[in-house]
DNA sequence: AGGTTGACAAAGG
DNA sequence: GCCTTTGCCAACC
């Protein structure tokens, strides 16, 4: 059996593995789907494995801008991955959630 | 058993 | 547009 922190914590690295390449989502919008807060979902990341099959990087909060956690390193690791997808960053260092913003069923948006 | 913190969001001033 | 307060649910002290 897996060792897995919290059924939550399955499903929330779930949602976030259906996110394809080039898209991005919100932490509340994975906190509305899963069914539970924002900060849940950023504890999810959190507390992930090193080396979970887990696109993190594809997870920015409501603004499109990259996360107070990530500051420093991470936030030149996530935005270097998310520009190799060919996500494009704005001149402040976001990104446009109404052009890149992805959800299931509602995907379908290059 | 209780209080604080946290990779956040939405509403109010 | 900015900052402050409240809510989220689980983990940590």
């Amino acid at each position: 059996m897996a060792c897995e922190r919290h059924a939550l914590y399955g499903r929330i690295d779930d949602w976030v593995r259906g996110i394809p390449p080039g898209r991005v989502a919100s932490y509340g919008q994975i906190g509305a789907f899963v069914g539970c807060g924002p900060r849940q979902v950023g504890r999810a990341m959190a507390t992930l494995p090193p080396g979970a099959d887990v696109p993190w990087h594809r997870v920015v909060n409501s603004r499109g801008a990259l996360s107070t956690r990530t500051a420093g390193d991470g936030h030149l690791l996530q935005r270097h991955r998310l520009e190799a997808e060919g996500v494009v960053f704005d001149g402040r260092g976001t990104i446009d959630l109404g052009h890149y913003g992805w959800s299931p069923g509602g995907a379908g948006h290059p």
